[in-house]
DNA sequence: CGTAAACTAGTAAAATTTTACTAGTTAGAT
DNA sequence: ATCTAACTAGTAAAATTTTACTAGTTTACG
């Protein structure tokens, strides 16, 4: 719930907006750089409109048929920014999801977890070369996003290193 | 879901267990290496009973009272394979919590962004530090345990050098 | 002109997760 | 001898998330 509230809350930072462009933003702007899926949205709005984070106006534009536009409050602008602080000094270090596989290795046939590993460390390597495409085919270099890819880039490149080694020790 | 059918199914390759035990590996084993809450096991234990994964069996041991005994099925063992596969081959890149407080940076005051980053990455120091010291520690040197340390070192250490580089291009 | 794709707004029901409890046993400390 | 912490097993209700739909509008394309 809180990544979630952070998530609205920060993208109607930007200004008002509507349902759909809310869930369309998510879907193909953040998705691929932040990897959060939410399936609804509506709930979440509705909650925190009552928890009076957000507002909900009729907003008519052109002929088109109703149109909700939610905007932030300033309430909600104080627990954004309360949020992301708290996002920033995050108390939790960080996890990856390849540990819990890793936790259970031995379970896993020495042979089929190297050639697993091996194909992890090759597609590791293609999303690098993908992040690194991305980065330079942006035209107007939105400032956050280069941040956000080269934070990745650098992140993947570890896990290369880090699993490349793991291969090797695995007798 | 799915990470929780292979948390439970891995913890259940080792060996049949009774609930509470599974409960405290989890908070306590666990825990400090994947960072997975969880909060109640009773209903994704039944789910996977139904499902054929595990079996429930009365144990009883000493003047205990009851004590219900989980362990994995045949079925249970090939989705154990299977999930773990999935996760070694995830398809899905690695993102990384951060990355939304990223995205939405420029919503923030330069200066306190500047004062949180640099607080993230005193924190992260400490954290690998913590994680080095936790190695060097171990005992009875658990292979699996030192693959994940080493695994979540080199990555603290990749976003340390991340985070820094960030704070400096933050004019 | 017709039609498909994208725009807009949801809801109802199912599934899952979280929270807040209950109920009793046993081993170790005082 | 008794009290406390840890051991054991849950359930009921609340909250949230997911799935699977409905319903209509506008724009672009052939």
């Amino acid at each position: 719930m809180i990544e979630h509230e952070l998530l609205f809350l920060g993208l109607l930072m930007e200004g008002p907006k509507h349902g759909y462009e809310i869930k369309r933003q998510i879907e193909e702007e953040l998705f691929p750089f932040i990897g959060l899926k939410i399936k609804s949205i509506y709930y979440p709005l509705r909650k925190m409109e009552q928890l009076g984070l957000i507002n909900k106006d009729i907003g008519r534009e052109g002929k088109w048929p109703e149109k909700y536009v939610y905007s932030i409050t300033p309430k909600g602008q104080k627990i954004f920014d309360h949020l992301i602080t708290e996002s920033f000094l995050s108390i939790e270090r960080p996890y990856f999801n390849i540990d819990l596989s890793l936790y259970f290795l031995d379970y896993v046939d020495k042979g089929i977890a190297r050639r697993h590993l091996r194909a992890r460390v090759i597609f590791l390597k293609r999303i690098k070369r993908d992040l690194e495409n991305l980065k330079k085919g942006m035209k107007a270099p939105k400032r956050h996003l280069a941040i956000i890819l080269e934070h990745d880039v650098d992140l993947v490149e570890a896990e290369i290193v880090s699993i490349t080694t793991l291969i090797d020790t695995l007798n």
